[in-house]
DNA sequence: TTAACCTGTATCTATTATTAATACAGGTTC
DNA sequence: GAACCTGTATTAATAATAGATACAGGTTAA
């Protein structure tokens, strides 16, 4: 299901959106807990969405869109390449042979495109906006001394 | 995510619930599109659970409880072996040395059991009964001559 | 009672998807 | 021009899933 990606993605705009100065893709990996590779693949994807936007050979990504107007399925769908999220996957191969198996594909099929729309509704729901709002109060809460050293600038 | 298992096992207790005659793992095998020994494990997770019963060197599955009062839920906890639906995974060594690293998890900890919730309370809202019918209806709307054959009995 | 089935289970081997690692062309900055 | 950077391709690990095979022990019926 494209594990890490939406997750990072979401990780990765966040820095983009809150970082003081430019961060290279290897500062950003550092962050995310991976590779400066994937880390340039995946921008590749935003980028391509029309959400962040860079320049080769200079240092940095830039959000494309105001962060209370991208939605965390905008995220999604950019991130991983798919238009929709599909929670659950039919098994290939039911047999035509059999009654069920020639009916079950509809049947499957409607119940999970209704688990795919309540989990996209969701995701239409909330902005990266959110996301940083949510992050900040979470630093607030646990009272995280960077946040003073921060607010404190 | 445990890929064919969910969809696989509705399709087993389809079968179950509407064939005239016991089916042995080999046939429910055969309409699933899938080996037998498989489909002995994917029944040793619904046995466990109490979905089904069988019976050593006797072939077929019965159901255990109502298919009206056999949630999808129950179904799937039962067959993927989890007590929640997971739709997204967060990526899994976000750094502690910066602070988005250090408070990313609660973020998307939130957001993504938003999303497991909505699914769950898709999956929650169907029962074994509802895909019975929603299959009859497929095959009344196709007009399958399997069907006409098994209603001229 | 023996042969032909069956389930339940273990184990090993593909297969597939995802990420890590490496490399390099070409742009930018100082 | 040296030291960065992005964008991209390629290859190698890694992990999850299902397929295949085998076999112990229960059941059924000739």
């Amino acid at each position: 299901m494209n594990d890490a990606r939406f997750s990072s993605a979401v990780h990765l705009l966040i820095l983009v959106s809150e970082a003081e100065s430019p961060m290279s893709s290897a500062q950003i990996a550092e962050s995310i807990g991976t590779n400066p590779s994937w880390v340039r693949k995946l921008a590749t994807s935003l980028r391509e969405a029309g959400i962040v936007t860079s320049h080769p050979g200079q240092a940095g990504f830039q959000l494309a869109v105001p962060a209370d107007e991208l939605s965390l399925l905008d995220v999604y769908q950019a991130s991983c390449g798919k238009e929709a999220v599909h929670v659950f996957e039919a098994h290939r191969n039911p047999s035509d042979v059999c009654i069920v198996g020639r009916h079950i594909r509809p049947v499957v099929g409607a119940l999970f495109a209704e688990v795919d729309e309540a989990a996209m509704r969701v995701l239409r729901g909330h902005t990266l906006a959110d996301c940083i709002a949510l992050l900040r109060e979470d630093v607030e809460k646990t009272g995280d001394s960077d946040a003073r050293e921060r607010r404190d600038k």
